[in-house]
DNA sequence: CTTATCTTTGTAATCATTACAAATTAGTAA
DNA sequence: TTACTAATTTGTAATGATTACAAAGATAAG
């Protein structure tokens, strides 16, 4: 459904010109919600596109959520990941398995601009246990 | 006002053994709101205490905040930071002096035990321009 | 005092990320 | 096409925060 024209739209849209990685790319973060990190990527791409440098995924990557065509998250702390859905979500990390799950948002953002603050961006993160590991636990 | 034996009931309140390390580094993070790095504090701890370790300084932040003693935030991308400071708030980094701020948090946060997840600390980040590099910017 | 346990220390690794310069590709104009 | 310029990609080598680990030191109980 994705087709190549239409990732190559959406990195126009966001004022990023095309390349075969960027597209490759892009591509792959919006057919895979999975919160990858630039690792994650690189493998799941490099055997389509064996030229493929880790360099250019952690590039590219950076320069998506720079635009705001993906999201930086920096819920795990070892490294960071990316999130191709944009929406508005919250992001919880299990302490045991360490798996990403979406979460609604509870808390409404409202710019603080009236005290000079002009944000950007906002993130929410959750952590404790999912449902599979808080079984295990009793 | 934050006398020792303060620092050591707070120590103990949430279960951490007290030792010299564990009551000046507690005492360092209820003395500077200031959301330091490890590095920071070892800074400011290690002419006061010289033959302090940095790992140690690692270990008894990491440990302060596994007893929820001190809040580690994730809201820079370069290093860890903790906040001594555990009333609820949200925190704001701005992209360009990349200084760390507290903000009031909008909504209370809500767990969403009902779904099987058990969220055990939630935290709230924004990015963007404080007031002065706002200013700056026009 | 002795033994066992906990904590601290210092050094050496780890490893995700970035810097950098060379190589490649794309874009433009003649 | 060709030649020139700018943008992108690549691979390698650094960076630097954090952690692993084992030895040394401190603490507590008997």
């Amino acid at each position: 459904m994705n087709t190549q024209k239409q990732t190559v739209k959406t990195l126009q849209k966001f004022g990023v010109k095309p390349s075969a990685q960027r597209i490759a790319i892009m591509d792959y973060m919006t057919k895979h919600y999975i919160h990858p990190t630039a690792d994650t990527v690189y493998s799941g791409l490099v055997s389509k596109m064996p030229t493929l440098s880790k360099t250019t995924v952690y590039n590219t990557l950076s320069l998506l959520a720079q635009k705001k065509a993906i999201r930086e998250l920096h819920i795990d702390e070892k490294n960071v990941r990316y999130d191709g859905d944009i929406s508005q979500h919250a992001h919880f990390c299990c302490k045991k398995c360490e798996k990403i799950f979406d979460m609604p948002i509870m808390v409404e953002f409202k710019a603080l601009e009236a005290n000079g603050f002009v944000i950007t961006e906002s993130h929410q993160y959750h952590w404790g246990y999912c449902p599979d590991c808080n079984k295990a636990l009793k």
